[in-house]
RNA sequence: GGUCUCAUCGUCUAGCGGUUAGGACGCUGGCCUCUCACGCCGGAAACCGGAGUUCGAGUCUCCGUGAGACCA
């Protein structure tokens, strides 16, 4: 089963999501692969929206799909194309196999079917249609379904992640694919889109497996060459079901309004399921070079959400500053900070960016360089002792006289004070970042100071002066 | 109930008959240090069970067990 050897000159892979809410994790990452299959192969990845569901189809669904996928940098090449735009199609690839002898009308009434059923689960046995109408030699009519003979012969395939697969004999039974509301059902307008696109590999979630022999027997009966199928596996919640909203955020946008990085989400799920070696982290291109069938995993995975968090804080200390600043607007105004200044909010970035794991954390750590007066936490006011006033205030003094306001400078004035006072830098230290940031723990006292300002720090300081003589 | 699939540290995984079973996240001990992080060094942690094939099995086969999915 090797997904490389036996691929055909053009590559032809889908992503075929149904426009009932937002893009999940699990179809992201189906998505994802079959982007990367496309993309490695050089050939083509086709977006189709499955909304044959009229009633649970929205057009703000798709929207946020296309949005999600444009996020992850998933782009196709062909569509998006609606199924719900090529009813006539379906009807008319169904009324086809009819007159070749395929497939027949069926007029069994629903209830009966259902009693029938009832029964043979009693019974004990599997509830297969009974075949009622299958030599009727019926035509079209009110009420009539259209039902495809079953094959005959057992359906076994080649699965190019899980290798063969073999299915009980008289496993599909005869199936309709065509309702009597002339909407095709869904095996049935999943291999005619796939055949008529050209779809050369199926690359789709392992709960789609029972699925295959009866999308197989769709294609026989259809004369359309078989593509080759891929399941890769579900991703999981923590309890190992099915990952779904009661695991936690599910959907790609949730991710992206916590401050979690495209490249991040990509890597994240790409991992999942699939693996080249040892190797965590990956580019886009190196994805695209080592992407292959068989590689993927056979077993199910269960999301963890931790080591999507370690890699989100892996690419935002990789990712220039001036994105990340980009990135940051929303969450930002979301915080009610104001981060005009371009010079100071790159700074910040700076600061920040290797001690965060979001930009959601980003925004909520960088609140006091923007704020007029610092509010001491409750726990850090506690270090502002009338002590250390008269060195806090010493030490604005020399900042005032200090030429060069650079990073080093800083360092070394705060190093030079302390030793000049003949004190721990460790005594002063902590005094001046409560009286800076109003916290105990920041960037380095140089970093703030820095970014912050002369300005800035020479009348926090001073305010921390007065902070504790008013105290004391 | 029927059908199908899967099974290595808590989690993601490497391994494709011979390894002290490797890496990563997380956890943890230490170092570094102006705080918190980072970084560096170290640690605990796994082959579901049983038969068989083989000189030799995590790796191949079968059975069991467990888990998941689909159909209804």
């Amino acid at each position: 089963m090797d997904g490389s050897s036996d691929t055909p000159a053009a590559v032809r892979t889908r992503f075929a999501p149904s426009p009932t809410g937002y893009l999940h994790i699990g179809g992201a990452r189906t998505a994802l692969f079959n982007w990367l299959f496309a993309r490695h192969f050089g050939g083509t990845f086709v977006l189709r929206i499955e909304d044959t569901d009229q009633a649970r189809s929205t057009d703000e669904s798709t929207r946020a799909i296309l949005d999600s996928m444009q996020w992850l940098g998933l782009d196709w090449d062909e569509g998006p194309c609606y199924q719900s735009r090529r009813r006539d199609i379906y009807r008319a690839e169904a009324e086809r196999l009819v007159s070749l002898g395929r497939a027949y009308y069926c007029d069994c009434p629903p209830e009966e079917l259902e009693e029938k059923r009832k029964r043979a689960v009693s019974e004990g046995r599997n509830p297969v249609y009974d075949g009622t109408c299958r030599e009727k030699g019926l035509g079209p009519g009110p009420g009539r379904v259209i039902r495809l003979r079953a094959p005959s012969e057992r359906i076994r395939f080649d699965d190019i992640v899980k290798g063969p697969i073999e299915f009980a004999q008289g496993e599909p039974d005869d199936l309709i694919i065509l309702r009597s509301d002339g909407y095709p059902t869904y095996n049935f307008a999943v291999v005619v889109d796939d055949s008529l696109m050209g779809i050369t590999h199926v690359i789709r979630g392992d709960d789609h497996v029972n699925n295959t022999p009866r999308q197989i027997g769709i294609y026989r009966a259809l004369d359309r060459p078989l593509p080759l199928f891929g399941h890769v596996p579900m991703i999981l919640g923590e309890d190992r079901s099915r990952l779904s909203k009661r695991h936690g955020a599910v959907s790609v946008t949730a991710y992206r309004d916590q401050g979690y990085l495209p490249e991040a989400m990509v890597n994240y799920l790409v991992r999942l399921g699939w693996s080249h070696g040892d190797q965590e982290i990956f580019s886009i291109g190196e994805l695209i070079e080592y992407f292959t069938a068989d590689s993927i995993g056979k077993s199910s995975a269960v999301f963890n959400q931790e080591k999507l968090l370690w890699l989100n804080y892996h690419y935002i200390r990789e990712a220039a500053a001036p994105r990340l600043r980009e990135m940051l607007r929303p969450f930002w105004e979301a915080g009610g900070m104001a981060a005009e200044d371009e010079s100071l909010a790159l700074s910040v970035v700076e600061d920040l960016k290797t001690r965060c794991k979001t930009l959601q954390e980003i925004a909520e750590s960088s609140s006091f360089y923007f704020k007029g007066e610092v509010r001491y936490d409750p726990e850090a006011a506690g270090l502002l002792t009338a002590g250390v006033a008269e060195d806090i205030a010493g030490f604005a003094e020399a900042l005032l006289s200090l030429g060069d306001w650079s990073r080093g400078a800083i360092d070394a004035a705060l190093r030079g004070f302390a030793e000049g006072r003949g004190i721990k830098l460790k005594m002063i230290a902590q005094p001046l970042r409560v009286a800076l940031t109003g916290r105990t723990a920041s960037p380095g006292l140089d970093q703030v100071m820095y970014t912050l300002g002369r300005e800035r720090v020479v009348h926090r300081l001073g305010r921390a002066v007065d902070y504790i003589r008013g105290n004391s």
